[in-house]
DNA sequence: AAACTCTCCAACCGCCCCGAG
DNA sequence: GCTCGGGGCGGTTGGAGAGTT
């Protein structure tokens, strides 16, 4: 692609750290021209960077509102919240915390939340094994996510065999779900198309394809990693924070 | 004090989407 | 409908500084 500023002179771009100088160039720039244009900003500004690295120096460090500092305990919580619902959707999250970007909530993520992961795949595998044989001995399995706790699977590595289990859900104010469970299968078995449109993380629990509150919907599937369900919930949004809850947090 | 590890975060890369022509 | 460039996004890397052994 011959986009962000590329030219057929083969021009050699700036790359690595910003000067000052090259952010107050790129700032009286955006003041002058506004947000956008990324590509042109090269010859604009008389900045040797291409139009994609100008947008980041813009989007993630010079653009005003921006928040500094340590992401507070209440952000942290939005941000785990959010995740849970969407994965790793940084941008969608990133706009239920104003000031901060994209990055720095991926960074956030990635340096407090995988080392947990980690930490407790340990503890997890051996819970897996014992669980899972049970499921499959017993085929279809019923039960009380508040009365057992279960373990789908895991192995200690982000993208190898995944195992996803469907869950049927039946919402109720008045009673407690029951979650049907098959017996235990690979991501090879659950439907591809389904996969696809929502693809694992790869990090504690995906949790995709919630119902809203307000949704009839008696189904929600969940793909689950490493992840113990101890939830007690009426909801899938429950469900999900529930997850979290029951498996790292508290 | 030195070596090592961890944390933070800026920046780059590759891929994808979308709109204009 | 197709191509191409602009723009956006998520994943990853690497350096600097702090903390630990």
């Amino acid at each position: 692609m011959m986009g962000w500023g590329a030219n057929s002179d083969q021009q050699e771009w700036r790359k690595g750290p910003w000067t000052p100088e090259e952010d107050k160039l790129l700032s009286e720039y955006v003041n002058l021209h506004g947000e956008g244009r990324w590509s042109s900003v090269a010859s604009c500004a008389g900045l040797n960077r291409t139009g994609k690295s100008c947008r980041l120096r813009w989007v993630n460090y010079l653009r005003p509102g921006l928040k500094r500092g340590h992401i507070t305990p209440q952000e942290e919580g939005i941000i785990i919240e959010l995740h849970a619902l969407w994965g790793n959707k940084w941008s969608t999250i990133a706009r239920y915390l104003p000031g901060r970007t994209d990055n720095e909530i991926k960074n956030y993520w990635r340096t407090h939340f995988k080392k947990k992961e980690k930490a407790s795949l340990k503890q997890d595998k051996r819970k897996v094994l014992r669980q899972k044989n049970q499921l499959q001995q017993n085929g279809t399995t019923k039960f009380s996510p508040q009365a057992e706790e279960v373990t789908i699977k895991s192995d200690g590595n982000d993208n190898e065999n995944q195992d996803m289990v469907e869950f049927n859900y039946h919402p109720s104010m008045d009673q407690e779900p029951v979650v049907e469970l098959p017996p235990v299968t690979t991501s090879s078995d659950i439907s591809y198309a389904w996969t696809d449109n929502f693809p694992m993380d790869g990090l504690w629990g995906g949790l995709w394809n919630l119902d809203d509150h307000s949704q009839a919907s008696d189904k929600c599937k969940v793909a689950i990693r490493n992840q113990p369900a101890t939830a007690s919930c009426s909801y899938a949004t429950d469900y999900a924070v529930n997850l979290y809850n029951g498996g790292f947090l508290i």
